[in-house]
DNA sequence: GAAATAGTGTCTATAAGACAATATGCG
DNA sequence: CGCATATTGTCTTATAGACACTATTTC
């Protein structure tokens, strides 16, 4: 390679809706890839701020709206083969965000749109976005097999069935719920924050994420 | 930040001398920060290389003259404080060699050196190389609670006592030997390559990695 | 009371820790 | 034999899985 890169930062930024893990694309407005659903991020250069998260946060907030969080570094793909204008590096982060906090600025931003993981498969992307986000999902399922950081995704206060039901979704298989409760309750990783009548059934307790859950890993996974 | 900032890749080389785990160095030759030691690598824009790995293990050999099997990429620091000269953005790998098939190279390239990681703490390293080393170490030693790459720093073939032992140090505690060996078993990780005597004691059996070791995560940790 | 959802009791299964015991070589 | 190192036997402990059971609400 001869002069220096591209360097983007892009993010996936995961929430939880109607049961289903949700993910936020905007469609590209400039060539190359225009028209078509890409990432949220942009260029690192000309960007505000003096570190790339402080970057990679501030693009959100423009570009989507949303103001994140838990966010995470996942990792950066560099290559001469995935900007067909040649070398190009893109450093990747992960975002959690409750579906409320964002489905109305991700509406009003034009162009931007949620879209199930499933269903999200079968798209073809900007760049190599579908991979970014492969290996972005794989990261969070398990991640969510020795910590509960996907409870970010959720709006707080939020009962033990909800924040259950998202590592469920997550995982694409069921767990015991004893064995899920147990463990959180052991690592003390969550906040009372009272109680809510749903609909039908048994009132449930609710929590919100203590600053712990943040960082807290189990020993032991759930079964993967 | 105005124009694009500079790229570059580093890695972290550890590997495995008298008991101690030790990390490759070289010293630099050109400001900033001229005459201090470094992490390995150097600049992206330049470089020869179709991938960041690819690019990462290009400056391994040519500029500490190693050749690496196992590499991994940690992280991506990247802000306006770390280098002087302004926005300054760093893909850092770590990879794992065996001491021997190395130190002979390293003395071989002028100004590359081995530290033990101990002494390290106290050096002042060039940029903020020094934080970077501890954020890998800390990787290092999350993985040696739930996998065996550690053998990669190992020359094949090596006794289990050997690989324990290396598990030791980068731990900094001692670990059951029978636990060690019941999960590696159970796992199939390792390959049988004969028999050792050494100068003393029963003569022990020699192992390789499996290529499954490369990847393998154990479903639960050792005591951390 | 029936249905629905939340939450618990408790037994089993799995894998790690502790540590004593055995195995195999050398001088 | 006695020392050194390797390797195993086996009991205990910790934590997840299974699943039935209880609790609380609405209709």
């Amino acid at each position: 390679m001869e002069k220096a890169p591209f360097l983007t930062v892009d993010s996936v930024i995961f929430s939880f809706d109607e049961s289903a893990l949700k993910l936020l694309l905007v469609k590209r407005a400039i060539d190359p890839f225009n028209d078509q659903w890409s990432l949220p991020g942009g260029m690192v250069a000309g960007a505000k701020g003096n570190t790339l998260e402080a970057i990679a946060r501030d693009k959100l907030m423009i570009k989507s709206g949303v103001d994140v969080d838990y966010i995470e570094q996942v990792f950066t793909t560099g290559n001469d083969q995935r900007d067909p204008r040649g070398w190009s590096v893109s450093v990747v982060y992960s975002a959690l965000i409750p579906y409320q906090a964002a489905h109305h600025n991700a509406d009003w931003v034009a162009d931007a749109a949620w879209f199930k993981v499933d269903e999200l498969a079968s798209m073809r992307l900007a760049f190599d976005h579908q991979d970014i986000i492969q290996v972005a999902l794989e990261r969070l399922r398990q991640k969510s097999l020795y910590s509960i950081v996907a409870g970010y995704a959720l709006p707080a206060p939020f009962t033990l069935s909800q924040l259950q039901h998202i590592h469920e979704v997550i995982l694409g298989k069921p767990i015991q719920a004893k064995s899920f409760r147990r463990r959180i309750e052991q690592a003390d990783l969550l906040e009372p924050a009272g109680e809510i009548q749903l609909d039908r059934g048994r009132p449930a307790a609710l929590f919100r994420m203590k600053p712990a859950a943040r960082k807290y890993t189990f020993v032991r996974n759930l079964d993967g």
